[in-house]
Parts: structure tokens; C-alpha cells; sequence
DNA sequence: TAGATTGTTAATCGATTAACAATC
DNA sequence: TAGATTGTTAATCGATTAACAATC
């Protein structure tokens, strides 16, 4: 079945959403309960769930542990990914030092950078290994995602080296269209400036705005 | 008339595409060459545009360097915006060293953080205030954009301080839904890693995935 | 003029929402 | 059983795409 990519997003939201409630000692939600708290209708919620099964009681609503699994099965969270971030610089230092990252089960196992006089180096931990062992060391580590954090003008250089390993997927923070097999995703943060650039000179505009 | 979110979110790449074929030495495009570089419809990029004017001409496409003038005005980046980082942990800190936010027209002028041991310091040149000078601050350098790159736990407070001050939109990198009348981009870290995590697994399970 | 490409309308596609029978 | 809430269908809404007359 074709899964609609917004529902994969709202998937993550309510797996944050349903963490709260657990956090609360709260057994039992409603679709409605979760909607509320995410600004969304409840048949939102429910016809979400239901490309995946059917994980609710009538009458009684969603377990939140059981529920909670369910989806970190469907996400592929139940599992610690192994991570490699690309480019040792400002930004491949603060995902390395990101406390977000482990704890949802993202594990940044190396660091990857073409200065030899990074490499050696260790950044919250974590030694930074020169661009050229990256595929022997993604087999040893056994390291699935690689997280692109380099100028645009490397990018798509290095998609060009993590193809050659066994690596299975990209986050990539440099603003660029990635021309890859595997599968990406964006992290465009001066296009979210430029979002949010426009939606404030459309407000005092007086102008409608999407959603 | 209302315009389509995604509309916005494509209007930044086609400036940034224009770019490119500005710094190609191209004076025209038609729509086709710009969809083809972003792989979507050109029909899709003439819709758009159409939705704030009558930029092309017929039988000859876009001229580059007007274009890029016109979407300029429309998103709002003809002027510099004066950008406050709340937040000098190591997400504060690459925010305040990424080339790619002055290059935008996105200029840190300050940031802010409640630890005093920090307050005085500097971060690529920017100086740290206390967030109780944030009022005064926002005034005197005339600061219109937050980012919000504190701990998830301090988030809806520092959302509240800026509701204090003439602070008109927020880039939030924090993983909360924010509670205020302020026009807001979540740049969701987490959610694009769990996002990806699902397509590998789905990919590897031979499962359909839209766009 | 002939060729190319726009701007716009209408058709299609996909995602959200309302409604309700099923059932805990 | 009565009340609540699911799972799912059908209706609606919104965004994308194809098609084409207008026109450079």
C-alpha cells in the first residue's frame, strides 16, 4: 500500500506525543487525546494508524506502551541505527555533540573529514577518521546512515563515496539536490529562514497564508 | 488569494537554481530548464510563479536576473534580516558559525543564554548576552528573527520572553510544538532521522514510498 | 511568419476530514 | 446494556499536472 509521506512524519510526532503521556503515567489515549495535542483531527490520527493495523480497543482507545512499540516497529526504531556524520566542521561538531540523536537510538559511531589535521582528533568523544577509510570502516562499524555535513561544493562528491559503501541512507544538511539511488533526507535550514522570511512580511501584509 | 505552502517552500530553491544559472553566465531560462534541475513538472514552476505575477515572456522564458529580483522581494530577502540565536550550547554555536545564514541575507547580531559563566564570551565574533537583556537587546539592534536552539525543556519559556519583545517569527530547532501567535519553522532534527529510518527499512522491505 | 514558451484553465491526483457502522 | 471510541468508507478539500490559447 502506497503510505502518504505526511503520515510518516506525524508517525514520528505521535511517537514523541504518546512519550509524554507515558512520562505522565497515563495508561489509556483517545485519538482525540493525541490530536489535541498536536493540532490535528482525531480521524487524522486513527486513518494514520490504519495503514498499519489496527492497534486500538472501541470504546477504550490506544495502550500507550503497546501503542508506542507499534510504531517504533513501523519507524525502525526499535533497533540503535549506527551513524557516520561527514564534515568535521561547526555543524558536524554540534550533531556529534547533539544529546537528541542517541537518545532516539541514533548512534554516531565516527566522524569522517578530508583534514588530516582533524583526523585523530576526537570531537564529544568520537574519533574523526579521514574521508579515505570510510567504506572499510562503515563494514567494520557497521554503520547504516550518513549524515552529510559538508559545504555544498562537496556534497555530492561525497554521495559519490558513500555509494560505494554499504550504507543504506543520507541526512543531508548542505543545501543541495542530491543525486543518489538511496534514499535522502533534507535538512534545508536557509530555506526555513526563507520560509519564515516570507511568512512574516505576509502577516504584516495582511496576506492568507497556508496552514 | 491563498497560496500553497509547498509554493513557498519552492520558490527558495528556484532562487537558489536561478543562482546557479546566473553564475553559469545564463540570461534566460525557460521553465523546463528549472524543473529539470529541481525534477518537478515546469508546469509546476509556471503555476507558482503565477501566483505573484507575470514574470516570463512567451516564447522566450525567464530573464534570470529579474527573476531572481521578483522572488527576492516575494520571500523577503532583498533586505538583511537581524537574527537573535537564543541558545549558546553547541547548536547556538554552529547556527553562529553556518556561512550559509549571512550569505542568505540572515545576519546573527547577538545570542543570547541564561548560564552567566557564558554572558560576555563570543561566538564567531557575536557577543552572548543574558536572556534577561533580550527586551532591551531586540530593541536597540533592531532584531526581527529568533532561533530557538535551546533544551526542549526550556523552550515555551524562552518562547514566552520573546513574546515580550517585537520579535516577529522564530526558527525553532527544539523538538516541541510551540504555543504562540507567532509565525514559527520547525527544523525537526530527530523527526528527519526517524523519517529516514522508515524508508530504509521500507526500501529493504520492497514496500511502496511516495515522492 | 514560424517556433517557442508563457500564463491559465480544467482534469487529475492525493491527502484530509466527516460520518457512521462495528464493537469494546 | 449504554457510552465511548475505533476502523473505514465516502465526501471534501487542496495541490499537481496536462493541455492549450495567447503572444513574444
Amino acid at each position: 500500500m502506497k503510505i502518504p509521506k505526511p503520515t510518516i512524519k506525524r508517525l514520528g510526532l505521535y511517537y514523541r506525543c504518546l512519550n509524554r503521556f507515558k512520562d505522565d503515567g497515563v495508561n489509556f489515549v483517545s485519538s482525540q487525546d493525541i490530536a489535541e495535542r498536536l493540532n490535528i483531527k482525531p480521524s487524522q490520527v486513527r486513518k494514520d494508524l490504519s495503514y498499519f493495523g489496527e492497534f486500538g480497543k472501541r470504546g477504550l482507545g490506544y495502550n500507550v506502551k503497546k501503542l508506542l512499540g507499534e510504531i517504533a516497529d513501523i519507524i525502525g526504531i526499535n533497533k540503535e541505527w549506527n551513524v557516520a556524520i561527514i564534515g568535521a566542521g561547526n555543524l558536524g561538531t554540534a550533531l556529534a555533540n547533539y544529546p537528541g540523536l542517541p537518545k532516539h537510538k541514533f548512534k554516531v559511531v565516527a566522524i569522517f573529514d578530508n583534514d588530516r589535521e582533524k583526523v585523530g582528533k576526537k570531537i564529544a568523544g568520537i574519533t574523526v577518521y579521514h574521508m579515505s577509510d570510510l567504506k572499510e570502516l562503515v563494514e567494520k562499524m557497521n554503520i547504516e546512515m550518513a549524515v552529510i555535513a559538508v559545504p555544498e561544493s562537496a556534497a555530492q562528491l561525497v554521495v559519490e563515496q558513500i555509494e560505494e559503501t554499504s550504507i543504506k541512507g543520507i541526512v543531508n544538511f548542505s543545501p543541495v539536490k542530491l543525486r543518489t539511488s538511496l534514499p535522502v533526507e533534507d535538512v534545508d535550514i536557509t530555506l526555513s529562514f526563507e520560509t519564515l522570511s516570507y511568512m512574516i512580511i505576509n502577516r504584516m501584509l495582511g496576506n492568507e497564508i497556508n496552514e
